[in-house]
DNA sequence: AACAGATTCAACCGCAAAGCA
DNA sequence: ATGCTTTGCGGTTGAATCTGT
């Protein structure tokens, strides 16, 4: 397997095209088609090489390019790929029409990995990162919100309520942080402490708490898009029982993952018990099953409508930046 | 206004698969 | 079957631009 020698010829030229050198492989490519690169150069009469010519065209002059930031749909788009894909570019960028895999990749290195980052996901496996630094201002306003109840015992009762009112938000936000579901696939993998955990705590938040606020239950939320918690009450949920139609198909997802790490990826659906042996070629996966997943992950507007993280879901971080 | 640091993105590099003789 | 060429892909670079001081 050679390299390709173009690259190596001395006396093409480098660097940032000029108008002049596009219109010229404008010009050449509508009239002839581009056909062999390697040739193209000296037929358009370019002092580049054909991969130079070719990497000009394709993610710059074709003329249905889309130009332009990236829009919502397209961000949630790349970011359901991602987790699926992995950074197969132009993979992803088969579906976003008009979007180049260099552009994908550059949005993603530049916007979206740096968002993930953020929100204290590893941008690569797509989950919550679990090192203690990266969920510590989320225990330190726990912590600092705790000594603020202990200490405001003399307080008025609305005072008081808002300090438990914000101390709840904030469980509820840390448990988001651990958790991170997305609203697309059913839940994975929650392990039944966790469920229990979280189906006390509407008891601590319930309407008879709240009194006269008028604020809404924030945990009607997080409820509405965790089925495993919705469903725990009945018998036959998708989570706890251990073989139903939901759950053969969430394994045949599971082997669409990339990389050892994302097997076990919260993004993707996967089997709640026994763990799946390590899969380690997509050939196994059914091809409706992947097109299925896929479809879903670039069809926002359908049934697996809205973002990863709802907006009601992702709690306004000034609460934590109030905290002294 | 000037400078430094950060960010963006077009373009390059090198590898590997596909194509072909 | 083999080896060379072409094409495509993902990672990286660096110049241009933006932002903050």
């Amino acid at each position: 397997m050679g390299r390709s020698p173009c690259c190596d010829e001395i006396g093409l030229k480098k660097g940032p095209w000029t108008p002049e050198e596009d219109q010229k492989l404008i010009n050449y490519i509508h009239k002839h088609g581009h056909g062999s690169w390697r040739a193209l150069p000296k037929l358009a009469g370019l002092n580049r090489c054909g991969k130079s010519c070719r990497l000009r065209w394709t993610n710059y002059l074709r003329p249905d390019i889309k130009r332009g930031k990236f829009t919502p749909e397209e961000e949630q788009t790349i970011l359901n790929l991602h987790a699926i894909l992995g950074n197969k570019w132009s993979a992803i960028a088969n579906h976003l029409p008009g979007r180049t895999d260099n552009e994908i990749k550059n949005f993603w290195n530049t916007h979206l990995k740096k968002k993930l980052i953020q929100m204290g996901f590893d941008p690569m496996t797509h989950r919550p990162r679990t090192d203690i630094f990266s969920s510590l201002p989320h225990l330190i306003a726990l912590a600092n919100l705790k000594d603020l109840v202990d200490n405001n015992n003399n307080s008025c009762w609305e005072e008081q309520q808002s300090i438990r009112l914000q101390t709840e938000v904030a469980k509820l936000q840390y448990l988001q942080y651990l958790l991170q579901p997305p609203n697309n696939y059913p839940m994975p993998n929650l392990d039944m402490d966790t469920l229990n955990l979280l189906n006390s705590l509407p008891s601590a938040f319930s309407t008879k708490d709240y009194g006269d606020l008028d604020s809404p239950n924030p945990f009607d939320g997080i409820r509405d898009h965790l089925p495993g918690l919705k469903t725990l009450e009945t018998p036959a949920n998708n989570f706890v029982t251990s073989d139903n139609q939901v759950q053969d198909q969430v394994c045949e997802y599971t082997v669409l993952s990339h990389g050892e790490n994302s097997s076990t990826s919260p993004w993707l659906p996967s089997s709640p018990s026994p763990p799946p042996p390590p899969v380690t070629t997509i050939a196994t996966a059914t091809a409706t099953s992947a097109q299925q997943l896929v479809d879903c992950c670039t069809t926002p507007t359908t049934t697996c409508t809205s973002g990863f993280w709802p907006d009601h879901l992702l709690l306004d971080d000034s609460l934590f930046n109030d905290i002294p």
